[in-house]
Formats: structure tokens, sequence, C-alpha cells
DNA sequence: CTATTATGAAAGTATTACTATTATTTTTGA
DNA sequence: TCAAAAATAATAGTAATACTTTCATAATAG
């Protein structure tokens, strides 16, 4: 099992590089400096000459990795995706009940992230900042729907269609689990953000968090009985 | 009833902008054509330049008015949930059933919008698509918190408590009428950027709509009985 | 009818988001 | 181990962006 572990990349898709970054040092260290640049100063004020200073490289050798900056931000978006879903099916592996299931699958997406020592070159904590800050931008986009063809959103739309299906196991007469999927990871999301800027719309202490909002939410909205 | 709404004006925070856009011919202009050249050609590629040129008026008129294109983007979505509030104090004004008003409240802010002819300069459904592809980018920078505290999200945050009081009317025990609030009126928009561009993930046909899964979330998670 | 205010035109600046060219270093495989 | 190929670095260049400044002209208000 540790052995699986060691060699475990998440796969991005090609189009989304000029050349693979996981395939050099330099590539490495693009991704890791990059990801920790877009935190510090958002992903407007990021450059690919500031990051090639951050590196000490040049701005032209980042463009032989990607073409551009939003690029990057979709090539780093998927790769969260592609990690959570590891996460998310390790989680549940060994859970048979739907219920337990699901609610697994919420603290998975709803929880605060910690480090992942298996990628060293890569701050999940950082990363996921820069999810919760910055993804949207990546699918806001006149582009967007031209950018869909091309794959770039594949790997969200594989957990939603993941969790979409938990969802129905557990309660196969719901309408909406698609539309109660990308609620529990896009709301998770925006929640995060709403307690760190805008305390005045949120519930509560420190004790409540979006992991125990979508639990309810689900045990509540859900007819638990029915998957069975 | 009818010359209350001819003088209607949705008031947006003066922190805004340098000079009021809504007192000259002008600044009308540049919100009317503003709103519709960043619905067709997206907030990032728009530029005061381009909306001069549109309006026949100059790069420079413009920046007497407003600071720059991120500050003309809060102002709009400003007005936008402005507009939204009186919209959804006027449609419950004359119910008293908790249940039915909350409701009402989450389709005025899930449906579709249509054109409201009290505001000519206004084209509501140009910027309800803005809102929805662009208005997030109004919060999500690095400099949130001092925007807040000059109060730039004073109307929506104001709109997300008028809702979580309607949730909390109508079954007092609940204990996350903020964030379910924030889920109504954000999952709206998410729910209808999904379902104009990633086809994938949504549930059944044209017969379902953001509207419906919310009603059906909201009936099912409350407990309908403890508000009275 | 003049003083003020609003708008327009033009030019200037630093930065961004690249592209292109050439030089240098590193890798590789014969 | 050495030459060829590949990768990276350095430099310069371009068009566009996001403004600011200055000055001219038009509208208007007292």
């Amino acid at each position: 099992m540790e052995e699986l572990l060691k060699n475990l990349k998440i796969s991005v898709s090609e189009n989304l590089y000029l050349k693979d970054p996981e395939s050099s040092e330099l590539g490495r260290r693009i991704i890791e400096h990059g990801i920790l640049l877009i935190d510090k100063i958002g992903f407007e004020k990021f450059t690919f000459k500031k990051l090639g200073l951050e590196i000490q490289s040049n701005e032209s050798s980042i463009y032989r990795y990607f073409e551009n900056k939003h690029l990057f931000l979709v090539y780093i978006t998927n790769w969260f995706w592609g990690w959570k879903e590891y996460q998310l099916m390790f989680s549940i592996y060994s859970i048979n009940d739907p219920e337990e299931k699901l609610l697994k699958a919420i603290d998975v997406m709803a929880h605060p992230v910690i480090q992942d020592i298996r990628f060293k070159h890569i701050d999940e904590v950082a990363l996921n900042n820069i999810i919760i800050n910055e993804s949207s931008k990546s699918y806001l986009t006149k582009k967007v729907d031209e950018e869909n063809k091309h794959g770039h959103f594949l790997l969200y739309k594989r957990l939603v269609k993941r969790i979409s299906q938990m969802i129905s196991e557990l309660d196969c007469e719901y309408k909406y689990p698609f539309s109660l999927a990308t609620t529990i990871i896009d709301g998770s999301l925006h929640q995060h953000f709403i307690s760190q800027h805008f305390l005045s719309i949120t519930d509560g202490g420190d004790k409540i968090n979006p992991s125990m909002f979508f639990k309810n939410l689900v045990l509540n909205l859900l007819n638990t009985n029915n998957g069975k």
C-alpha cells in the first residue's frame, strides 16, 4: 500500500500544458512557487515574470511549460480536483453504508485541507486557498464553452458525478442529485470564503463549519431509507 | 402607487463613484452601455477606452465617474442587489405565512430576470448575466477586507440577512439560517451558470430550474411547524 | 455674460502579456 | 567522451492595458 502511494501522480490533461511540468525539476519549481505566489499576491497581480524572479528562472522558460497564466490556473485547479478525488475514493473505499459514505464524502470536500506529504512540491493548504479565492475565475470567462470542449473541467465534473451518485445511492428518489452535489462542492468553497471575510453573515462561532452545515442539510433533505 | 414607482432610484453607496452616474446624461450612458459591453465581451476584455468608443465619449470622461473598472463592477453589482431587495420586499409585502413568504423569496432570487421598465437605462437581463458570470470577481480579490470595511458589499449582505430572517421565521430552531441564505442566493447564480455551460452535471431537462431545487430543499430541510 | 463646471482630445507612463532571436548550458546516446 | 540535440537563459521588442496629466472647448448657472 505504501508503495502504491509513493508512485502516486495526479494526472492532469495534456491539453493544459505545452510541456509536462511534472517531467522536470524546473517544471516542478514552476508549480511549487506558482502556487505560493498566486496565494500570496492573488491571480490578477500574478505574472510569469514575477514567478521567474521568484524561482531565479526566466519568464520565457515558464512560457515553454504553460501558454499563459490562465492555463496555469486551470492546471493547478485540475490537479486539486484530481487530488480530492483520490482522497475521496480512498476514504470511502471500505464504507458500505450509503449514508456513512456520503457523510464521509462531505467531510472530504468541506473540511479544511491539511498538507499531503506525498507531494513534496505542492503546498495543498496554499492551493486550497487558491481554489477558494481564484478557481472560479478559471471558468468564469467568455471562453468556457470552448475550453469545456477541450476537457479543461473534466476532473471537477467527474467529482460532481461521483458525489451525485452517492446521493442517489442514499436516496434514489431524490430529484436533484447533481444540483445538490455542486451545491456541496462549490457551496463549501463559498462558505469558507464567507467565514474568512464576511463574518456578519455567518452562523455562530468557531464551532460551526461548512462540513456540519452540509451534513445536516443532507441528513434532513434526503429520505435515507429509500436507498436500500 | 404608480407615482411611488416612478420616483424609484436604487441608492448605491457614494464610496463607489467619484461622481454620481445617475446625476447626468453621460453618467447614465456609462451605466447603460457599460453593462451591455461587459455582457458582450466579458469583464477582463472590458476597458473604459472601449466603452468611450461605444458611447462616443472619452476615456478620461469616464474616469471622472469611476476610479477604475473594478469599482464600476462593484457599483453595478450593488445596484443589482439593491434592485433585488426592492423586488423582494415588494413581492412579500402582503404575505403573512412564513412558508409562503420564503418560497416567494426563493422565486425572486432564483428565477430568471425579466426587464424592469422603471429603469430605462438599465438592461436587467444583461445585468443578471453579469451577476452570474462576473460578480464574484468583485469580491474575490486581495482587497476584500479593505473594501468590505468601506461598505462595498453592504447591499448583498443586507439581502442575505433578510433571507436568513425569513428562514428563522419559518423554523426558529434551524441552526444555519445564514449559511442557507447564502447557499440560496449564490447557489442560484451558480446553478444558472452550470445549466448554461456544464449540461452534463445538471438534473433532467428544461423542466427543472434552480428555483425548484431550492424550494424543494427548503421545504424538506426546515421544520415548517416550528416557526409558528 | 462671465465664471464655473463638465466634457473632450491628445499625449505620456509603467506594466502586462506575450513573441522572437540568439546565446549558453545541460543532457544524451553513439 | 565528445558532438549533437534539447533545455534554459538573456535580451529585446510589441501591442494593449490602466491609468494620469494637461490643455482646450462646450455647456450652464448665477
